[in-house]
RNA sequence: GGAGGAGUGGCAGAGCGGUUGAAUGCACCGGUCUUGAAAACCGGCAUGGGUCACACCAUCGGGGGUUCGAAUCCCUCCUCCUCCGCCA
C-alpha cells in the first residue's frame, strides 16, 4: 500500500507508474479521488477533534461543578454535551465512511515501479538483463522431458498425487524424494552461510498476516482458504517470515535483517491446465527456500543486487544455464517496485522456466506491516525485499532433463554431498 | 472440548468512574560530579492523526455499549495461564 504522504507529494510520479504498468487508463483517476477523500478526511477529523475537545472540557467542568454542589449549572452543561455528542456522532459516521472508501481505493493502487522498469503489457516486454553467455545445451534426439524421466527413474508420480489429493500435487519417491531433501538442505545451508537466519514458520496464516504482505485482498483467489478457522495456506514463506516484523520499530543499527526459510508453498493456480503446466512446470504444492531482507531505504537497491548475486551463485553451483530478466511494468507484481526473474533453461523442453523472483518492495509492504525504524526523532518505513533461493519443483525439472545421459541422471558436484549419490540409474 | 483466572508503556508493576497518556521500579538516552568508570543527583524517554511549531484529538488485547465523563462498569471476540479431558 502506498503511503498517503508520498502519494500526495508525487501525484505525477504515481500516475506515470500506472502507465508503465499498463494500468487501465480510466482508473488513473483513483489517484485524484484518494487525495480528494484525504482532504475531506482531514476536514472531518479536525471538526470531530474540536467537538471532542469541547466535550472533554465540559465534562471536566461538570465534574468540578458536581463536586462544589452547583447542580443546576452542571445540569445545563450536561444538556450542552449531549448536543455536542449528537453532532460528533454524525461527523464520525461520515469520517468512517470516508476513511473506508479511501482505504479501499488505496488497496487498488499497485506499487510505483522503479525508474528502470520498462513499460509493457506482458511477459513479452520483459527485458533480458543478463543473458546466458555461452551455448545452450543441446540434448540428443532421444532426450526426454522430465515427466517421462520421472517415470523411467521412478522419481515422482503425478497420477499418484491426483489419487491422493488432486491434480498438481506430485508424490516424490526414492531418489526423487531424496533429491528434494538434498536441494532443500543445500539451499538453506547456502543462505545461512550468506548470513541469513533460518526460520521455520507456520504454513497457515491469519487474515492480518495475509493482508500485511499484500496477498489480501489482491490475490485472494490464489490462496487455499480454510474457512472453519479463517486461515490461509501460505503461497510463499515470504508471508509468515516478513510478518515476523509486523508492527515493529527498528533501530538503524538493526539493519539489515536477513531471514531465510524453507516451506512448502500452496497455490491454487485456478484454471491452468495443458502443456505449459505439465509435470513439475506448475503445481499446487512445491517447496521453496525464500530469502527476506529488511533494509534501510538508502541501501535497499544494493541489497537487491546482493540477493541477486546469491541466487546466481546457487544456479552456478548447480551448473544450470540461466538468464535474468528485468520485469516490465505489466508483468511486475502488484506490490513490487523492481523485480528480476531468474529463468533456468530446461533443455529437453527447450524452454526457460522461472525459478526465482527477486524483488524490492520499498515501503509498499512495510506500510501495511507498520514496519518502521527510528530516524532521529521520527519513525520512517523500512524497505522490504525478498527472493526465491530457490523454488524446487522447476529446478528439479531442469536438473534431470539437462543432466540425463545414456547411463543415468548425473547429480551436480555441489549436491552430491547432500544426495549421497552422484548418479540416478534406471529403476 | 469442559471449568476457573488474567490481558496496562521496552520489561516489571500500580490504578478499578472524574485534572491518569497513565504512579513507581528497571532498562535506555542526555547532563552534573569523577583522571576515567561506577555510585549518587538532575533531566528526557509510547504510537498515530493534526500543526510552521504549539494547541488539540485518538489509543491501557480487538470490536461494541452504558455515562456529562471509562484503563476503570456491561456485552462480545481474541490471546495467555491453571485444572480436567483428548492427543502426535
Amino acid at each position: 500500500m502506498l503511503e498517503l504522504n508520498y502519494l500526495r507529494a508525487n501525484v505525477e510520479r504515481v500516475k506515470k507508474g500506472l502507465k508503465v504498468r499498463s494500468f487501465p487508463e480510466q482508473e488513473h483517476a483513483i489517484v485524484d479521488r484518494i487525495i480528494a477523500l484525504d482532504d475531506r478526511r482531514k476536514e472531518l477529523q479536525t471538526t470531530l477533534d474540536s467537538l471532542l475537545a469541547d466535550r472533554n472540557a465540559f465534562s471536566k467542568e461538570i465534574g468540578a461543578l458536581f463536586k462544589s454542589g452547583q447542580r443546576d449549572e452542571a445540569e445545563a452543561k450536561r444538556q450542552r454535551v449531549s448536543e455536542i455528542k449528537e453532532e460528533a456522532a454524525s461527523v464520525e459516521e461520515e469520517l468512517k465512511n470516508t476513511k473506508s472508501e479511501q482505504q479501499e481505493l488505496l488497496y487498488q493502487l499497485p506499487n510505483v515501479p522503479h525508474e528502470s522498469v520498462p513499460a509493457g503489457n506482458s511477459d513479452e516486454d520483459n527485458e533480458v538483463y543478463q543473458d546466458w553467455g555461452s551455448e545452450l545445451p543441446v540434448l540428443a534426439d532421444a532426450a526426454k522431458p522430465h515427466w517421462e524421466l520421472a517415470a523411467d527413474y521412478r522419481l515422482f508420480d503425478m497420477e499418484l498425487g491426483t489419487k491422493i489429493t488432486g491434480s498438481g500435487f506430485p508424490v516424490y519417491r526414492g531418489k526423487g524424494a531424496r533429491l528434494q531433501r538434498a536441494l532443500i538442505s543445500f539451499f538453506l545451508d547456502e543462505a545461512v552461510k550468506a548470513g541469513y537466519e533460518e526460520i521455520l514458520p507456520p504454513l497457515m496464516v491469519n487474515e492480518d498476516t495475509a493482508r500485511a504482505t499484500g496477498q489480501l485482498p489482491d490475490k485472494e483467489g490464489q490462496m487455499y482458504y480454510i474457512e472453519k478457522d479463517n486461515l490461509y495456506m501460505i503461497p510463499t514463506a515470504e508471508v509468515p517470515i516478513t510478518n515476523i516484523y509486523r508492527d515493529v520499530i527498528l533501530e538503524e543499527k538493526d539493519f539489515p535483517i536477513k531471514l531465510t526459510g524453507h516451506t512448502p508453498c500452496f497455490r491454487r493456480e485456478a484454471g491452468s491446465y495443458g502443456a505449459e503446466v505439465r509435470g513439475l512446470n506448475r503445481v499446487h504444492q512445491f517447496d521453496k527456500i525464500e530469502i527476506v531482507q529488511i533494509q534501510h531505504p538508502d541501501k535497499s537497491y544494493d541489497t537487491l543486487q546482493e540477493m541477486m548475486q546469491h541466487v546466481a551463485g546457487l544456479l552456478e553451483k548447480l551448473e544450470l544455464p540461466y538468464r535474468i530478466l528485468r520485469l516490465c511494468g505489466g508483468d511486475l507484481g502488484f506490490t513490487s517496485a523492481l523485480t528480476f526473474d531468474f529463468e533456468v533453461y530446461s533443455a529437453a523442453q527447450q524452454r526457460w522456466l522461472e525459478v526465482s523472483s527477486v524483488s524490492n518492495f520499498e515501503t509498499f509492504q512495510s506500510n501495511r506491516l507498520k514496519l518502521r525504524y527510528r530516524d532521529g526523532k521520527q519513525t520512517r518505513l523500512a524497505h522490504t525485499l525478498n527472493g526465491s533461493a530457490l523454488a524446487l519443483a522447476r529446478i528439479v525439472a531442469a536438473l534431470i532433463e539437462n543432466n540425463q545421459t545414456p547411463n543415468g541422471i548425473v547429480i551436480p558436484k555441489a549436491l552430491q554431498h547432500y544426495t549421497g549419490f552422484d548418479l540416478i540409474e534406471k529403476a
